[in-house]
DNA sequence: TGTACATCAGTGAACGCGCGTTCACTGATGTAC
DNA sequence: TGTACATCAGTGAACGCGCGTTCACTGATGTAC
């Protein structure tokens, strides 16, 4: 029973919960490599040397956060890539399900977008990471897809690349829209999830 | 005569250059929001308040790198659309306008790559302004040609967006690739531009 | 159940440091005659 | 061409401020008996 009593435990984690919480709320009009350890602190209404409790360091946060953002994220792509049916009725599932998981988890997928790229190595390595793995289980869900049957594991996963990316980007757009600028890009996305799958029913005829 | 004589006035340029220089060099390893106003100072080898001789702020630098970094992207979207022949080619061709550009540009790609989803906003909304302009010349040419001669607008767009972030996306790739990554990165950006423009081609039979 | 001791999440004060901005200045460049 | 004055890019010192990190501490929670 080392741990299961746990009322601190459960303490602990609550304060651990604040801290990534401020953190995301501060991450909303800054992006992370502009993020200080005291503004994140003060912010969780927590003293600057309790942050030390939790994390080595800001990094070290940033990395969590990354997981729990795309572990979301995974669940998501999960539940897309499942459904059965026509191209068509697959597409607007998928850009509904971004959709939702947008409006849910706005602030991770602000997170994901901006330090994708952003200027934080162990954070942008995580994210990195996570959507290598992301396009390796897209792919999979392809290579099981009758119209890649004869398909090259390359070109399986060039297409999964671009799913994902188009993903990204999407949910991107979408996490600063407002409602009419949301039915738009989502229109988009659409049309444009069906030029991609055209091309891959053409793609062995070519 | 107010500005012919000029050498001050080729001073001066030649100090906002540096500083410019200078800001480019540190946003290597990190991205604008951390970026301070002393250390570019610093860097350029100029006191820091000689900096308010040029910029009212580091915003306001940014937005001219902005500036810089997307006008030489331009010309370089111009060469890849202003080729003629087969889809092939043409695809071809682009990928290696964009993986020489990239050679060129180095820095200024990254800063945009960075910069696209960062959180300076002054920034984002420059790169947000230019990619769109970027689109509509884009739409342009896609509307000029032959492929597209019954799409709708709406529908021309969309594709230009594809090929925007399509060519962003892969400009940021090649970026921070080595020999052995670019390869293989230009080789999965030109198989997945031919599945796009199978997808194109392909469009209104469906 | 009660007691005595151990653990450890969170505190509050202190530190040295680099930041952005201001200011009066210097001296090379430009202009008028 | 030479001289006297104006302009203004860049300097260097000074400011107040918030930063990240350390430290000895407190007191609630956990454990042993």
């Amino acid at each position: 029973m080392s741990h299961t009593t746990g009322v601190r435990q459960a303490q602990k984690q609550q304060s651990r919960r604040a801290l990534m919480d401020a953190a995301l709320q501060l991450l909303e009009h800054q992006s992370f490599s502009s993020l200080g350890m005291r503004e994140v602190t003060r912010e969780a209404g927590m003293s600057p040397a309790g942050f030390y409790r939790h994390f080595r360091d800001l990094a070290d946060l940033g990395v969590a956060l990354v997981e729990e953002a795309l572990d979301s994220l995974h669940a998501m792509v999960r539940a897309a890539f499942a459904e059965q049916g026509d191209p068509e009725e697959l597409i607007d599932h998928a850009v509904q399900v971004i959709a939702d998981h947008v409006r849910e988890h706005r602030a991770h997928v602000r997170f994901i977008a901006r330090e994708r790229f952003g200027g934080v190595r162990p954070v942008r390595e995580a994210i990195d990471a996570e959507l290598a793995r992301f396009t390796d289980e897209v792919a999979a869900a392809l290579a099981a897809q009758p119209v890649s049957a004869k398909w090259s594991p390359e070109d399986i996963r060039m297409v999964a690349q671009l799913y994902v990316d188009h993903m990204v980007l999407t949910a991107a757009a979408l996490q600063e829209a407002d409602a009419e600028g949301e039915r738009r890009i989502a229109a988009t996305a659409r049309r444009q999830l069906r030029l991609i799958s055209l091309g891959r029913h053409h793609w062995m005829a070519d």
